[in-house]
RNA sequence: CGCGGGGUGGAGCAGUCAGGUAGCUCGUCGGGCUCAUAACCCGGAGGUCGCAGGUUCAAAUCCUGCCCCCGCAACCA
């Protein structure tokens, strides 16, 4: 008999930079399900992958002067080892320029053209030259291109179309009648902006780059890059390749992951390219909420470190997979800041779980001479931490259905907190004293290692090297009591073996401010040598005085100004984040300090080519642009 | 009137759809205990539920209006 089969996803993500915590939050809680599908019975099928075609991928490579390919292979390795670092345990990984999802998407694409779904016409926009960028009429801005502020002209080029507008009526019926789109406030927002408004046959093929999957019977036409994405889900269990055994056992999809951004494509392109194609439609799309970071925005100066890999490296894999699953609900948007993470580590992994190990084995330790007691005589709250331990695993199971990881870990705490109690409320210290309650004892320090077996099998879809380390410390081998029905019931544990008392599972994490410290004295001194650079360390910074010629706000921009500067021998453009606080005519003709060897970079599509220094506040309310005492020459250097 | 999400003790959130004396985590204060990672257990203090009206015996919850925050919307160089 074969197993029943659980094939879940997450978007492919697009390698034009490094991925933050927000990718690896959506790929932690995928991996969270398939593991605890996989701890369930079932076969499952977890695919995570990379989306790398795109004018943004081709102009990001052209920018490094690298090739395209090139470009993304580089960071794709990047990508597939920060999920190696994170333990995620994807059955595949699909990059859509593979030769097995290139061929595909162009069958597919032919297959639609053939059946008429697709169709040639013609694409009427607005073209802006320098941008390379498509508008419709109503993206523009004054009639101007939204991006540069330049004139855009209407133009008009050969182009294919996919005929969405006839899925329409069938996309309304099956979106509203099933509980395909979750949670349901995205639901609402599908029907309500994009379905009821009605809508357009899609533009699927673009001629203005050439970074795609070409279509094969049509030289010059490149696959409109959702639906090359979109097809990954099926292109990687081997549809209308010459193997499609997997995509017969997986497919349809029981879920796919997606942020909310993306809710839309998934929800209503995705499933009319399947309807076209004849293939049934995938059973959920869940669109998760966002890290949002503390403070809005992310900032270096405020020092919220949101590189996973460094988080991964500074707190430990399971206690940040914990974080993530625990501290939000999965649909909904939540806050991430370093604060939050360390209290979490602290109350939850250190204080409760960590704790409760600890104290556990050391009683095993100190009262059984290190040996797992045989349990003998039932004692007033044994029943009660029984019944809430072996009924917390389907509590456990049904949030797990709803994808609410935070619910589902909520639940195993009250099991973590109560066995806490149980210590409290049997006292092992006092039966300790009195040999007659030797039985007692051992009844009472079982229970309380049972619980923690039962614990342990609980987290390990969230924590996958956590139960490892509890397992060793209680004795057992891996595979004693440790399948998830074995949750469900209680006396599994071996007794008579000897528990091994290690290293703290989870340490504390001591906060002074807002740094840490381990081993105090050397991060003291090594602290104390990190406020100061040398004078060569200044030297790197060349900085110089130069007059405002020209300031103009950035069109679109809340807070850049463009300044052309004078500094003696050359001009510069510098773009600066200050226009909340002056306008254009109160910076001309003024004498500002700027950083003349700053690496160039890019705000809003504008060269900035050096910073303008200024003071402000630490929230940024206020703000003022350093001047000179005197008027000196242009290029004069600050030292 | 672009659309959407939100405003609940000091912080972060649940409760709002199906009105019935406001709940959780952290913090704080006090107590207990000594098996444990200054931990664990118990208790207390602290709330005009954004504002103003309305419906109702009864409103955080339903209705109307308003204010504020955030995202969609790749902006701190």
């Amino acid at each position: 008999m074969d197993k029943k089969t659980f094939y879940i996803t997450t978007p492919i993500y697009y390698p034009s930079d490094k991925l933050h915590i927000g990718h690896a939050y959506c790929t932690v809680a995928a991996d969270t399900m398939a593991r605890f599908k996989r701890l369930t019975g079932y076969d499952v099928m977890f695919l995570t992958g990379t989306d790398e075609h795109g004018q943004k991928i081709q102009r990001v490579a052209e920018a490094c002067g690298e090739a395209p390919q090139q470009y993304v292979d580089k960071i794709v390795e990047g990508i597939v080892k920060l999920w190696k670092l994170l333990d995620i345990s994807n059955d595949d990984f699909i990059r859509t320029t593979e030769p097995r999802h290139v061929k595909a998407v162009q069958k597919i694409f032919k297959k639609l053209y053939e059946k008429g779904d697709i169709y040639k016409s013609h694409y009427e926009g607005w073209y802006c030259t320098p941008c390379e960028a498509f508008w419709t009429e109503h993206q523009l801005a004054d009639g101007k291109c939204p991006d540069c502020g330049r004139e855009v002209e209407l133009t008009r080029e050969e182009a294919y179309f996919f005929r969405l507008s006839a899925y329409q009526n069938r996309l309304i019926k099956f979106i509203e009648e099933t509980d395909f789109i979750q949670p349901d406030s995205r639901k609402n927002e599908m029907i309500n902006n994009f379905l009821k408004p009605g809508l357009d046959d899609l533009c699927v093929s673009r001629t203005s780059f050439d970074w795609g999957i070409p279509v094969d019977f049509d030289e010059g036409h490149v696959v409109y890059v959702w639906v090359d994405a979109l097809s990954n889900y099926i292109t990687a269990l081997g549809y209308a390749s010459e193997d499609p055994s997997k995509y017969e056992k997986y497919w349809p999809a029981d879920v796919h992951l997606v942020g909310k951004e993306i809710v839309r494509f998934h929800t209503i392109i995705w499933p009319a390219m399947l309807m076209a194609l004849g293939e049934p439609l995938p059973k959920r799309v869940f669109g998760h909420g966002w890290l949002i970071l503390e403070g809005g925005k992310m900032s270096k100066s405020k020092g919220n470190v949101v590189d996973p890999v460094v988080l991964a490296e500074r707190y430990g894999v399971d206690a940040i997979r914990y974080f993530l699953m625990r501290e939000m609900p999965f649909g909904a948007d939540g806050v991430f800041s370093n604060d939050a993470l360390i209290g979490r580590i602290n109350a939850d992994l250190a204080n409760d779980l960590g704790n409760l190990v600890s104290r556990t084995v050391a009683m095993v330790d100190k009262y059984f001479s290190g040996i797992i007691p045989k349990p003998s005589v039932e004692g007033e709250h044994d029943a009660d931490l029984k019944e809430l331990a072996t009924s917390t695993p389907g509590i456990v199971e049904d949030y797990m259905e709803k994808l609410q990881f935070s619910n589902a870990l909520t639940e195993v705490w009250k099991l973590i907190g109560s066995t806490n109690k149980y210590i409290d409320l049997t006292m092992p210290w006092v039966l300790a004293r009195d040999e007659s309650k030797k039985d007692r004892l051992a009844t009472v320090i079982y229970n309380l290692a049972d619980c923690i077996r039962i614990i342990s099998v609980l987290i390990s879809p969230f924590m996958p090297n956590t139960p490892t380390l509890i397992w060793k410390q209680l004795g057992m081998d891996h595979g004693q009591g440790t399948g998830w029905e074995d949750t469900k019931e209680f006396g599994k544990l071996p007794t008579g073996v000897k528990v091994r008392k290690g290293d703290i599972i989870f340490p504390r994490i001591e906060q002074d401010g807002t740094k840490q410290r381990k081993n105090t004295k050397e991060k003291e001194e090594s602290k104390v040598e990190e406020k100061f650079i040398s004078i060569d360390d200044f030297a790197k910074v060349d900085l110089r005085v130069a007059t405002v010629l020209e300031c103009e706000k950035v069109e679109k921009s809340k807070k850049l100004l463009k300044l052309r500067l004078d500094l003696g021998e050359e001009t510069r453009q510098v773009v600066s984040g200050i226009s909340e606080f002056y306008s254009p005519e109160d910076l001309v003709g003024k004498q500002v300090v700027i950083v003349a060897n700053l690496k160039p970079a890019k705000l809003m599509g504008i060269e900035s080519q050096g910073m303008i220094l200024a003071a402000s506040t630490p929230g940024d309310e206020e703000l003022t642009v350093v001047t000179l005492l005197e008027r000196i020459a242009n290029g004069s250097k600050i030292t």
